[in-house]
DNA sequence: CCAGCAAACTTGTCGCGACAACCATTCCCG
DNA sequence: CGGGAATGGTTGTCGCGACAAGTTTGCTGG
C-alpha cells in the first residue's frame, strides 16, 4: 500500500484544521453552559424546534436538522423534557413515531440564550473574516459534508425537511 | 443589548461549518478505533511524539502540540502507558515535570495506524479541495485559531516547542 | 531563609455520546 | 392476508473529557 503523504501545504492546512476542530466546540459550549445552563447540542436542539413552524418535528427530522444519530437525540430529549422545555407526543397517523414540541418555557429560554450565543460565534468566527472568507468557508464546508455525508442529510438543514436522506450508504470506506 | 443577527451568507457558512464540526471528528475517530484500536486523540500523541527528537516530550510541551488540556493528557497518558505505548519518567533537573517518551511498541503502533489514517484525510478533506481551497483554509483556520487561542500555541504546533504559551489569557470573554 | 505563591501534574467525580440490543409498528410480497 | 423485513425509537452499558481538588516541587521577596 502506497502511502499518500500530505505535502506542506496540505499538512500545514489539516493540522490548523484540526486545532479548530478540536478547540471551537469547547469554546462555544462553555459559552452557553456557563450563561444558559445548555449544551450546545440541547441549544440546537431548541433552536432548530424555534425555527420550525409549529414548533415541533419527529424525531427522525430532528435528527437530521441537528446531525445527531436517534440514540444521542433520545437521551438529551428525554433530558430536555425532565426540565419542562420539550415535550414529546405520539401522532395516531404512524404510531411508530415520537414528535417533539418546544413548549413556551423552551422558546423562552431559547430566546435568552441566542444573543450570547450569536455573539460568540461573531466573535469567534464571522468577525475575524473577511466576506470573501465567509463565502470561501461555506464552499469549503459544502464539499467536505459531500463526501462526508452523501445524503446531503445535512445542507438540506435550511431548506427542508420533508425527505428522508436518500440511500443511506454511511460507509467509512 | 441589540442582538448582531446572522445575515445569509453567515449563516450559510456557520450551518455548514458547524456541521463540519460536528461530523468531521466522529468519522476520523471511528477508522481509528476500528483500524488501530486508537481514538483520534491518542493517535495524535504518539503521532506527535514519533516526529519529536528523542521520541519524548514533557507533559506541558506535549499538551500544547496536542491541544489538550493536562488533566486530560495526563489520562490518556496513564492509559497509553498501560498498553506499554508509551513511558514515563521523571528528570532531575526539575522535579515536578513529567517527561513522556514514545516505546518502541508505540512507534510500531504509529507507523501502522498512519497510512489509513492519513489515507482518511486525504479522502475527507484534501481531495474534495482544490489546492488554491486548501490555502484559503489553512488562511480561515489561522484566522480562526488566533482569535480562540491567543497565545499561538496552536501555530506554534509545526515549528517549536521551547517556548511557553505566553500570558495565558484563554477568557472566554 | 522561610513564607507564600506559582508551576506542573495527578486523581476523583460526573455527564454526555457511541454502540449495541431491544421493542413496537408498518410495509411488502408471495 | 400472513410472515419476514424494514422503519422509528428507546434503553443500557461503557469510556472518554471537563472540571475541581489535591500534591509536590520550584521560585521569589521581605
Amino acid at each position: 500500500m502506497d502511502t499518500p503523504w500530505l505535502d506542506r501545504p496540505q499538512l500545514s492546512s489539516w493540522v490548523r484544521l484540526r486545532a479548530v476542530l478540536e478547540l471551537l466546540p469547547g469554546v462555544l459550549d462553555a459559552q452557553l453552559r456557563r450563561d444558559a445552563d445548555l449544551t450546545e447540542f440541547e441549544y440546537y436542539v431548541l433552536s432548530t424546534l424555534s425555527e420550525t413552524p409549529g414548533r415541533a418535528l419527529r424525531m427522525t427530522e430532528l435528527s437530521w436538522g441537528t446531525n445527531a444519530t436517534l440514540p444521542r437525540l433520545s437521551h438529551v430529549v428525554t433530558r430536555l423534557q425532565k426540565r419542562g422545555l420539550v415535550e414529546r407526543f405520539s401522532c395516531p397517523e404512524d404510531r411508530r413515531t415520537t414528535h417533539v414540541r418546544l413548549t413556551d418555557d423552551g422558546w423562552e429560554k431559547v430566546r435568552q440564550a441566542a444573543p450570547g450565543h450569536v455573539a460568540i460565534v461573531h466573535h469567534h468566527v464571522i468577525d475575524v473574516l473577511t466576506d470573501e472568507q465567509i463565502r470561501q468557508l461555506a464552499a469549503i464546508s459544502d464539499a467536505i459534508l459531500a463526501r462526508l455525508d452523501p445524503s446531503e442529510t445535512m445542507t438540506a438543514t435550511y431548506t427542508r425537511y420533508d425527505e428522508p436522506p436518500k440511500p443511506q450508504t454511511r460507509d467509512v470506506k
